[in-house]
This record gives structure tokens, C-alpha cells and sequence, in this order.
DNA sequence: CTTCTAATTGACCATTGGTTAATTAAACGA
DNA sequence: TCGTTTAATTAACCAATGGTCAATTAGAAG
């Protein structure tokens, strides 16, 4: 038996996370083995469970940083130079073609079900939930029921859920979503 | 080895349909096996293999009987005694209570991006919206453009896709959906 | 009584996520 | 320099999965 390679050959947590991010990206997560992963790197799959317990947990990891991304792109909106009623809607619009350009991340994020994955992913898209609906609250001419900017949200979730297995990319429904957003500002006047 | 049962035991498709269908109801696509279907009617997986191409297959067939419980649901409020501000209003309560309470058919109806699955579900959603679009356009008091029912569609969309996640019954979340709905009617307004 | 057909079985396959004892490279201390 | 310890890796192993198929047999047809 070959075991363990010298220290410039050793597998780091990072590694795995970029092969498993590739590969989870491209596949889901339902398409991904870990003997998968481990080829890709070139070690053996059980390797992979000295790093992270298993698979659900690998994934989360890969999943937190998708987020962080989402969470980016709202900071940067608040920085940009414009009318709070701009912001408003560049946020729903962002919001819609975050979910259709990174489509595998959404789905990562906000669809999937999986028993063995869930109990992580309680948490984080709340999180994000809850950043959205600051700056909902905070650009919002009027003041705005939790309710109302949840709905909000919902509405945005089901726009993105629904196009994500009819389109490829966010430019295809680029005129429709303005339109939805547009309809759900209403709400906001 | 024992061989084909006598006659009066015989496995039927309707035997196979009800079983899968009480275990794909509880527990969802992916986590029932065709073993646990077989194991359910006393008989080897193998058989079932008999009757239905493949698990995909199985599961639509399951699907496919229950995709009219949809439709007519709406013809069911079509025939109340209600004004038609109230019929819309029932209409998409009952189009969230019908995703929450069917959970498992709904992901399949407008969830699941599965490849194996996929290929059977893409005419019939489309027929499900073309059907509330028609009684939405029907019983609202002032003219919709297709846009703004189609938005609605897709909120009530969201709505179910978040909640199939987090609760397991309409119950649960009836007030808020509630909520959700008369909002979305004012666009109606 | 013979033949044919339809239904059923269970052995088998490749693949999966996951566990673990054995092995070994490298770090550390004396 | 030489043990000793620790961290990393492997390969064999497990139970479960979806799916295939030759063998078998009950009942129908003649």
C-alpha cells in the first residue's frame, strides 16, 4: 500500500473545495459523487472524509461562499450614486439576475430539498433574506410591513425558480423581470 | 426458485401506482427506492420492472393521475356561488394549498430540473397556468394585460417553492398566505 | 396432454456515500 | 542520529441504490 504523499503534494481543504465547487456547479449536487471529486484531485475518496465529515458538510462549505457573492452584490448596489427609488429597484432586478446567471448557485442555495443538506441550509438563505430586506426597508419611500417585503422576496424567488429551468441566462428574460419588478414597487407607493 | 404467483395475486399497475404513490407522497422522489415499492406489495423489486420502464416513468405515471386533482380544483371554484373578486381570491389561496398540501406532485409539476424526469413535465405546467390565467382573466373586475398574470402566477410560484421547503402543510402557513394573496390582488385593483 | 405466453423471481451488475485498520511521511525531542 | 508521535492517505469493506436478465412456472389455448 502507497500511502500518504510528501508535504508539497498534500491535499488542503481549499483544494477540495475548488474541485467540489467546480464540480457542484456544473452537476448539482445530487450528480456529484465523491469518488468524483477525489478523481478529479487525484486521491482517493476516502481521503476526502478526513477533511470534512461528509458530503452534506463539503457542500455547505462550498455553499457559504456562494452566499457571501449574493451579499456582495447588494453592498455593492448601496454604494453606487443613486436615487433610493434607483436602488429599490436595482436590488430586484440584482436580485433576479444574481438567481439566473449563477443558476447552479441559486439552486444550490435557495431550491434544494435534500434531507441531508437542509438542516445546514436553514440558516444562510435566511441570512440573505434578512440583508435584502434592510435595504428594502431603508430605500423604501414609505414605511413597509415585514409582510409586504416578504412578499417581495417570494415574488422575486418565484420568478427566478420558474425561468431557471426554461432559460439559460439572465439577458433572455431581462425585459420580463424589469416588468415583474416594476409591478412589485408598486406595492411600495 | 418460486415463480409467478397464481392469478388472484397477481401484481396490477393500479397496485404498483397506489403503493408508489403513498411512499412518494411521504417521503419524495428521491428517497423512496424500488425496493421499498416492492418490499410495500410483498413482491421483488425486479417485477416492478415488469410494469414500469424505469423509476422516472413510475413516478409520472403516479404523477399524471393526480395532475387533474389541479384542474379541478379551479373548475370546483368556477362552480361556487361566490362573487368573482371572491372566486379569484379562492383561486389563488387554493392554487398555494394545492402546492403545499401535494408537496411531492408539485416539485415533480413545477420543481424538479432532473434530467430523467424532466422530458415528461414540460407541456403539462404550461396547461395548469394557461387554466388560471383564463379564470384570473375571467373574474377580475378591470382588464390584465398577460403580464401582470403572469406575475401573479409566479408569485404564488414563489410562494409554494419557498414554503415546500420549511413546513409540511398548507396549515402552517395559511395566514401568511392569505396575506400574500390580497396583495397580490391589488394589482387586480 | 402439449405448447405457448405472461408474470415473477432472485442472482447479478455497476455505482453510490460512508467507515476504518493499516500504512507511512514528516515533525519533534532527546 | 534515532525513536516517537501525529497527520494524511489508502484500499478494503459495508449496505443500499437503479437496473438487467435468464430461469422458472401458472394459467390459457389448442
Amino acid at each position: 500500500m502507497v500511502a500518504r504523499k510528501t508535504v508539497s503534494k498534500e491535499l488542503t481543504r481549499e483544494m477540495i473545495l475548488e474541485a467540489a465547487n467546480d464540480l457542484f456547479v456544473k452537476k448539482g449536487y445530487q450528480h456529484v459523487s465523491m469518488r468524483q471529486i477525489a478523481t478529479k484531485l487525484n486521491y482517493s475518496h476516502g481521503s476526502l472524509y478526513y477533511h470534512f465529515k461528509n458530503k452534506a458538510e463539503l457542500f455547505f462549505a462550498v455553499v457559504e461562499n456562494h452566499f457571501q457573492l449574493l451579499d456582495e452584490r447588494m453592498f455593492a448596489i448601496q454604494r453606487k450614486e443613486l436615487s433610493n427609488e434607483e436602488k429599490l429597484k436595482h436590488l430586484m432586478q440584482d436580485y433576479i439576475a444574481f438567481g439566473l446567471t449563477h443558476q447552479s448557485h441559486y439552486e444550490i442555495m435557495f431550491l434544494i430539498k435534500d434531507e441531508d443538506v437542509r438542516t445546514f441550509t436553514e440558516e444562510a438563505p435566511m441570512k440573505a433574506y434578512q440583508r435584502f430586506a434592510h435595504f428594502v426597508a431603508a430605500w423604501s419611500s414609505k414605511a413597509l410591513s415585514i409582510q409586504v417585503i416578504w412578499s417581495m422576496f417570494l415574488s422575486l424567488h418565484g420568478f427566478v425558480t420558474h425561468y431557471i429551468r426554461h432559460v439559460n441566462n439572465y439577458e433572455d428574460v431581462e425585459a420580463m423581470a424589469k416588468r415583474h419588478v416594476s409591478l412589485l414597487l408598486q406595492w411600495t407607493k
